[in-house]
DNA sequence: TTGTAGGCGTTATCAT
DNA sequence: ATGATAACGCCTACAA
């Protein structure tokens, strides 16, 4: 068990004083006599004393502390987000609650309720793959915590959110391979029930009208982003008697899969096959034979802004209007 | 300004019962009517009442948080060790606290105060690589803060910690290589003054020995572990008359950096020159050519073994004799 | 079975 | 310039 740490009340006893004066002169209130605050301070000294802040969290209803709760901080564009929502919430003197979800949506769940439970003064959240219940969001406007979701956003109205508009990536991609000469462009996407699939799947779509290139059916394949999956994915455009010779994927990480694929089939990058994926993960620099590109979807900025976002919502008194913030995803072409 | 949420009060005022009635019938209290516990239990559906854990944890003087306290969660390694710290955590009903030092002591520090003040029930931390200052660890034992450090441990006595043990690993790395016919193997390490760095060069050292290829100082180099420092370090090395065959360097990235180094001045791997690193990032399986082999560290054991050893800590009355955990690393070859 | 009272550490309000 | 008191929300020994 713990020894108790020194309280205000202690020194007070020390010192024959009452504990009011004690907590004045801790806080150099003008009104205390210059030798009383010495006394009081060296007596805190010796006793090694320390303001409990759970004491004054709890008088205060605030915990100076927000909750996240992202999918995985495995994913290097989650790890790059939560270090800049950190630094934000250093800037406020606010401390983080981390929650990893593992696209569970019943962990997601869990983890809103012990946050609420310690009283976080405010949530920042990137939905999992396979959340479909939103009520949570009303069972948090109910009880005043603010919430504000990035990247991977709920596609109802009135909440606060952050997010990438994956179509002027699409555009981007779509036109660089059209330029290069690239007909049979295909597509392998995420599973189809996803909101971040069936906006790549619109992107693509549009992009491909606006490059006068017709749509056909056969060469949107969906994955469901397991390994297994994408090889199955991309095994499938590779038996098509007209194969793609261009590929956008739903994120790197298919790309790091079905790239592997490819070579194991003897194809080469940027001769036989062109790809392009999101994400724009560093470690594209490295590879000896990277994609042609990659959607650079901005972690860092999207978190800064959803985390600012936050925070104006925890300092101000009345409830402000909600608000959406999207910014343009960017195709970086590699090497 | 937050409207304040239900209390045992409210509940209690409107159902004309005493609020340790309703405590009691929140808590299922045996000596309570089913009646009353009913009454009281709906009440405080309809009032959405959730217990305020902050007074509870005040009470209690626990706050069932953990901080955690590491370089940087871009890094692999800790972006798993933190994902199996959660895990430990959530089967204790514990929720984390996150600090990111980016290698910075003064930074350190600071969140290790944020985390007295949040009153953390104890804390797991992995040193940053600069870190010469220990004088906290004694404020935290004074303090009663548990601490278990991980990974990146101090070298005094005294503290709890688990980290792996380097020279198994570097032991299989150079026997692999000698037994493949490399007498000149050099060390690509870190900066001289970390102890990973010293372990590291100590462990290079006796396994040369025990493989009977003598110890050449030409062959060890150092890098800060920036790009530009792996780059020269490794150019250091190619531009030695007798050029080492065979490296082992420090970590992943250095690696990483160097093959592409390597690869630009003409070199073909696992023909003209073979690599060795720490860390075993999940990267390598996509590689076209991979390094020989990465030297498994076990971030996921390490951080779990840590979170037990500090829930042993916090749960247990009396203070436990300080103990140093030690798993072995080991080489995985690749392909 | 239920109520009363006190306390956890701090601070704000009102008095002295 | 300082002290006394109440209050934040909850729990629990003790009383009824």
């Amino acid at each position: 068990m713990k020894k108790k740490p020194a309280t205000i009340k202690e020194i007070a006893r020390k010192l024959k004083i009452s504990a009011s004066t004690v907590s004045r002169a801790l806080n150099d209130h003008p009104s205390i006599g210059l030798v009383t605050t010495m006394r009081v301070k060296n007596m805190a000294q010796e006793l090694h004393y320390e303001p409990n802040q759970t004491a004054i969290f709890f008088k205060q209803r605030r915990t100076f502390t927000i909750g996240v709760i992202l999918p995985s901080l495995s994913e290097p564009f989650f790890s790059s987000a939560i270090s800049e929502i950190e630094n934000v919430a250093g800037e406020q003197n606010y401390t983080v609650l981390m929650g990893q979800s593992h696209d569970d949506a019943e962990r997601e769940l869990q983890i809103i309720h012990t946050f609420k439970k310690h009283r976080v003064d405010g949530i920042l959240m990137s939905l999992g793959k396979n959340t479909e219940d939103l009520s949570f969001v009303d069972m948090l406007k109910e009880s005043e915590v603010p919430i504000v979701f990035f990247d991977c956003v709920p596609k109802i109205e009135g909440v606060n959110k952050v997010y990438s508009d994956l179509s002027s990536g699409m555009r981007e991609a779509i036109q660089s391979f059209a330029s290069i000469g690239h007909k049979n462009i295909a597509l392998i996407n995420g599973p189809e029930n996803l909101l971040a699939s069936q906006e790549r799947a619109d992107a693509y779509k549009q992009a491909l009208l606006k490059e006068d290139i017709a749509f056909d059916e056969k060469y949107v394949v969906n994955t469901d982003l397991t390994e297994a999956g994408n090889i199955e994915a991309m095994e499938k455009l590779l038996l098509l008697s007209d194969r793609p010779s261009a590929i956008v994927s739903f994120n790197d990480f298919v790309t790091l899969d079905v790239i592997k694929y490819a070579r194991q089939k003897g194809l080469v990058q940027k001769r036989d096959i062109f790809f392009i994926s999101y994400a724009n993960y560093p470690l594209w620099k490295y590879m000896e034979n990277p994609p042609m590109g990659s959607i650079e979807q901005y972690p860092d900025r999207q978190a800064r802004r959803a985390a600012e976002m936050l925070f104006a919502q925890i300092g101000s008194t009345e409830d402000m209007k909600p608000e959406a913030v999207v910014f343009e995803s960017k195709l970086e072409l590699k090497n």
